[in-house]
DNA sequence: TCTGGGGTCCTAGGACCC
DNA sequence: TCTGGGGTCCTAGGACCC
């Protein structure tokens, strides 16, 4: 989803030559409310905002609310005040899920080197398809097709040399377009876009170069290394000059593994009664370990996340001996980084628990044993929480109450008894 | 009633080992 | 007793993206 108006308005033509140009990014326009749009046909045409609750923020907004000023994350209340008459819709992300996960088989349909980066965004590499399927503007226009036939909402296209070039061509598309920026075309293209159009180039970054005269990619390619080092630091200086120049040596990567998996909340009113931060803890704690063992992966490290009514956020980490996809033992680990974080008397607006430094379950030793009793416990325990997973996904979390109790007290296993 | 929830990547300092 | 440097792991924070 588009984030703000980051890159220029006008449209170009940059030719047509498609050589050396195989990196197609696939975007949905305005992703949520297109869904919405799709299934309330009345809504056409009228600004529409898919967002949360009170203390909820803009998840997607239609072009028309955008007309407004209203923008993707921006808090719900401003939203609303610059677009009073908007039709506000509540997010069903089941529905979103659905949709994209469709959108991303027929990517797969079209090769096998795709690399989904979120809910509605996607690279592929056509280089192999090209002779199946034909030149990279062909296969965009039969996707684009396809996709607002069979699902109603339309998505950009940006072709280019690499990854970074195909990105801000789709969103110089956009809404409902397709770009190809030819190789030789690349320089040119990039020059003309302000540096906030570059991914990677937020406020901050965009602030501090601003310091030092630097507001367009032209001015940013012309800049010497050095001296972008010197404002932006040694790593990052170097990175913006090659993206200005648009060297990006990424490659397009199918199934790439996921490196954390966590769980937050905001609370609807700030907390400043620990046992209610506990509480919470705990329900995100089930949460991780249920999607852990989906992933079937285990955390070797618990990061515990806490907002503070000032908007100030603390984290606090702890890597354990034996990895864990235990529910107990990850809100073991938050509860007491919790107890280790000082609040400095003020409540609480987030609490989030994260598990990091994951590593594939199979062959771990949380796997239960015939030789350990004490992981054949937690095993059994792990059962207990599958089994508890699936009675709250079908009634919900407040259906089952999960305690220490899950673990079989009179497990006894004799060393290597059973083991001929 | 300002500011969600899912992530990735980078930096920087200290511990610890060789 | 003093003086080092490099490498890796861990932790905390922050920028950034969708």
């Amino acid at each position: 989803m588009s984030r703000g108006p980051r890159s220029a308005a006008v449209r170009r033509d940059w030719g047509t030559d498609e050589e050396g140009a195989t990196v197609l990014h696939v975007d949905m326009d305005a992703f949520f409310a297109s869904v919405e749009l799709a299934r309330r046909p009345e809504l056409r045409g009228r600004p529409v905002i898919v967002g949360g609750r009170d203390r909820g923020v803009v998840l997607a907004a239609t072009y028309e609310a955008r007309a407004y000023g209203v923008r993707s994350a921006m808090s719900m209340t401003q939203a609303l005040r610059q677009c009073p008459q908007a039709v506000v819709v509540r997010p069903d992300h089941h529905a979103y899920r659905d949709v994209s996960r469709s959108v991303m088989e027929m990517l797969g349909d079209i090769t096998a080197v795709v690399e989904q980066v979120s809910v509605d965004e996607a690279y592929l590499d056509v280089a192999g398809a090209r002779r199946r399927l034909g030149p990279p503007t062909a296969i965009g226009a039969a996707l684009r097709e396809r996709v607002r036939a069979e699902h109603g909402v339309t998505c950009s296209v940006g072709i280019g040399r690499n990854k970074l070039v195909a990105k801000l061509a789709s969103t110089h598309a956009k809404p409902d377009g397709m770009l190809l920026v030819p190789r030789d075309a690349t320089e040119p293209f990039l020059r003309a876009l302000p540096v906030g159009a570059l991914n990677g180039v937020g406020d901050k970054t965009e602030a501090v170069l601003a310091r030092w005269g630097i507001t367009t990619v032209a001015q940013l390619a012309d800049t010497e290394v050095d001296v972008l080092r010197a404002a932006v630091g040694p790593v990052a200086g170097q990175h913006l000059h090659d993206l200005a120049w648009g060297r990006d040596p990424r490659p397009v990567v199918a199934g790439r593994a996921e490196r954390s998996i966590g769980a937050e909340s905001t609370f609807e009113r700030d907390v400043a009664d620990r046992e209610e931060l506990v509480h919470r803890l705990h329900e995100l704690a089930d949460r991780v370990a249920a999607r852990l063992r989906r992933h079937e992966v285990v955390a070797r490290t618990v990061t515990l996340k806490v907002r503070t009514s000032d908007f100030r956020t603390v984290t606090r980490s702890r890597t354990v001996e034996t990895p864990t996809d235990v529910a107990q033992e990850l809100f073991a680990v938050a509860r007491e980084l919790l107890v280790g974080v000082d609040l400095g008397g003020l409540a609480v607006r987030l609490v989030g628990v994260r598990g990091e430094n994951l590593r594939a379950r199979t062959g771990l030793s949380s796997q239960p044993t015939l030789f350990d009793a004490e992981d054949d416990r937690s095993g059994a325990r792990r059962e207990a929480e599958l089994a508890v997973d699936a009675v709250r996904a079908r009634f919900g979390t407040s259906a089952v109450a999960l305690g220490t109790s899950f673990a079989p007290s009179s497990t006894t296993i004799h060393g290597s008894a059973g083991i001929s």
